[in-house]
RNA sequence: UGCCCGAUGGUGUAACUGGCAACACGUCUGGUUUUGGUCCAGAAGAGUCUAGGUUCGAGCCCUAGUCGGGCAACCA
């Protein structure tokens, strides 16, 4: 137990109060439960953290257990790729799990049921069942097996088992309240007949049971303590525990389930299903392109595993629903690549710029720090020339006082290298720049140690030269989808919200030749332009960077640029709420103010006032009088209506008297003021 | 219409379990800087969904309401 002092998240609350009222700590035992039939991705890493964090702040295992009890949409490469997720993210389980090496023990519980007089065979088609359950508000009504003999439940469940019947033609259920006001309580299915191969058991079971069924037994058959899901398993919470009273043994730990609240990222969806959409409409690439929110495509887009962790961590757990801005976890994957990658330099919109005054022909090796934040990292060499590129956007014929960048006339320093001015700009036919010549300095060489390499300069430019550069591809992306949240439109499909513009390839982009060594995993910064990583696109021949995320940009802030996504969401504060209600908002607490707040209260109530009527305050003439906030309110609300021409009548004349005799001086003051 | 959750700055969380709301992101200033990055200093922004109640005192407790979410797959 470390970080003692740390505030708990509740489910580590719940563990911790378990503790303290005699659970001994080494029945702890957490787990980790993925249906193998897609990737893992944001979402799910909140739960690997939770889960795997519980087991490290309480010394606890954790299981890794595959919930396999649907072989139709179940895949070995789910499993294989979940595996390596987990173990990327810096997880280590404790045993790996299957629910399937539990079919046997489940089967046999399932005929105890049975003999029990606790679960049934019915043969009803899906529809009729479904007809029989009832709705959320009317109890369902029984099905015509529900009572059949013991006997002829047992035979039918070994016919089901031994593949005699054809799939979907036979449950097993539970018999429990069809009349619950929860459904899942309604005879709940724990069998049903599925003709397909298992990726683990392949054709030896023609029956397979339902989540419910085999989720509570395998937490128990781990012995794992606490059990830990989203809320929308909130209500099988019920059934769980039902099922666990069936077979439980008082000499062995009965796990618990609790949920919290799943977590939503803005700009993009986190489910499965449409995930999977995403991929099989070919909108993205795959599970792993860098655009989607999977574990695999943030890995590949370039995100650490340290940065989904301490995302997680600052994202916390709780069990209201949330959309977590982008924002918070590109501040994560910054502060941590901001630390380890390597500073290089590469242009990605290239012009061409010419030093007229450094000879031609020549050529030097500069010297390049790795890290500025990391005194440890080292340098390296960069070739310099008399031509070179720069980024196109890093220069303006003329520009305003703002802009500290090249322009004509005008000195700024190239990183690691000279103090160059400005001279003039060659152009085609049709305007556009073609060549920039500019003289430099040829004293200002960067680490020279002299006067004029010391000199302040407004801007510094990254740059590569054109003889030694390296090509590559480059690939930005932005966010998938132009909505927030775009799964949230009980109107509109989620796909309508695609992004068109997510994907930004840069063909031929100019790199300083260090970057022809470049490994995948390896982590740069392009000096003023972001963070990028090799994509496994990558070979030797051809060079594929992805852009994980720029650099916070302070300048582009500035530019007008309608076109940048409109990150600030559009809800303000107040909107739609009525003058009143915000007067009586800002009231509550009036009479704990003081000094500055309490002027600006009064003048906000002032303000507002102007646009309420007397059917608005009437009513609040009876506040309580403890309420003393509220009351003073409408009594400076009144003052305004009076001096607006409202009549007196005698409940305002009452209210007024009321408030003269309080006990509390604001009040009084108020109330002697229009008296 | 029944049952079950939830509601704290723009966003995500906190508040030592009842003592007048804190942290992070984001936003805005200013400083440092050979990255308009980093770093440093500072600011603005909520009075805790509403109304009652209990209490000396409520974001935390009680009651009623409002709003949001979940629940009727041979999915998990």
């Amino acid at each position: 137990m470390t970080e003692a002092s740390e505030s708990l998240n509740f489910i580590e609350q719940i563990v911790a109060d378990d503790l303290k009222a005699g659970l001994s700590s080494d029945k702890l035992r957490f787990r980790f439960p993925p249906e193998p039939n897609g990737y893992l991705h944001i979402g799910h890493a909140a739960s690997i953290c939770l889960n795997f964090g519980l087991g490290k702040r309480f010394n606890a295992p954790v299981n890794l257990r595959f919930d396999d009890t649907n072989p139709t949409k179940e895949e070995q490469e789910y499993v294989d790729a979940i595996k390596n997720d987990i173990a990327w993210l810096g997880f280590k389980w404790a045993t790996e799990c299957y629910s399937s090496d539990y079919f046997q023990q489940l089967y046999d519980w399932a005929v105890e049921l049975i003999k029990k007089g606790k679960a049934y065979v019915d043969g009803q088609s899906a529809e009729a069942m479904a007809e029989q359950k009832g709705t959320p508000t009317t109890p369902g009504t029984a099905s015509p097996h529900r009572n059949q003999s013991v006997e002829e439940n047992l035979e039918l469940f070994e016919k089901m088992k031994n593949g005699e019947f054809e799939a979907g033609t036979y449950v097993l259920r539970a018999k429990i309240d069809m009349s619950s006001p929860n459904m899942l309580m309604r005879d709940p299915l724990l069998y049903r007949i599925v003709n397909k191969a298992h990726h683990r058991t392949g054709t030896e079971w023609c029956v397979y049971p339902m989540y419910d069924w085999a989720h509570g037994q395998s937490d128990y058959l781990e012995q794992v303590s606490h059990s830990i899901c989203t809320l929308e398993f909130k209500s099988h919470r019920e059934l769980y525990d039902w099922f666990l009273d069936q077979i439980y043994d008082d000499k062995k730990h009965r796990p618990k389930q609790r949920e919290f609240a799943r977590r939503n990222l803005s700009y993009t969806v986190m489910s499965k299903r449409k995930l999977l959409e995403l991929v099989q409409s070919k909108t993205v690439a795959g599970w792993d392109d860098p655009r989607m929110p999977t574990i695999s495509g943030l890995r590949r887009r370039g995100y650490t595993p340290e940065s989904i962790r301490k995302f997680s961590e600052v994202s916390g757990i709780t069990k209201r629903d949330s959309v977590t801005d982008v924002s918070l976890l590109e501040f994560c994957i910054r502060e941590d690549l901001n630390k380890t990658a390597t500073r290089v330099m590469g242009v990605l919109d290239p012009v061409k710029l010419v030093i007229t005054n450094y000879p031609e022909g020549k050529e030097e090796m500069l010297t390049a720090e790795n890290n500025p934040e990391d005194p440890n990292s080292g340098t390296h060499e960069v070739p310099f020339s008399r031509e070179l590129y720069i980024e196109r956007e890093d220069f303006k014929e003329d520009a305003g006082n703002k802009f500290f960048r090249l322009t004509i006339g005008q000195e700024v320093r190239l990183k690691n290298a000279y103090i160059i001015k400005g001279e003039s700009v060659v152009k085609d036919s049709e305007g556009n720049i073609t060549e920039i010549h500019c003289t430099c300095d040829l004293d200002s060489r960067s680490g020279s140690g002299t006067d004029a390499s010391a000199r302040k300069v407004k801007g510094t430019l990254h740059w590569v030269s054109i003889k030694h550069a390296i090509k590559a591809e480059i690939r930005e992306y932005d966010r998938l989808f132009l909505d927030e949240a775009p799964d949230s439109h009980q109107d509109k499909n989620f796909m309508e919200f695609v992004n068109p513009d997510s994907l930004n390839i840069i063909k031929e982009a100019y790199l300083e030749p260090f970057l022809k060594e470049a490994q995948m995993d390896d982590k740069f910064q392009f000096q003023r332009l972001g963070y990028f990583t090799l994509d496994k696109d990558s070979n030797s021949e051809h060079l594929v960077f992805n852009k994980t995320v720029g650099l916070r940009d302070s300048w582009a802030k500035q530019k007008p640029k309608a076109a940048q996504p409109n990150n600030q969401p559009v809800a303000q504060q107040g909107q739609g709420r009525k003058p009143i209600d915000e007067i009586k908002k800002i009231s509550k607490k009036y009479a704990n103010l003081s000094g500055d707040k309490l002027d600006k209260a009064r003048a906000s109530i002032m303000n507002l006032a102007e646009s309420v009527t007397y059917e608005d305050i009437e009513p609040l003439f009876n506040t309580s009088a403890k309420k003393v906030g509220t009351r003073i309110g409408v009594m400076l609300t009144l003052g305004v209506l009076l001096k607006k021409g409202l009549v007196r009548n005698s409940e305002i004349d009452a209210f007024i008297e009321a408030g003269l005799s309080d006990s509390n001086e604001l009040l009084v003051a108020e109330a002697e003021a229009i008296k």
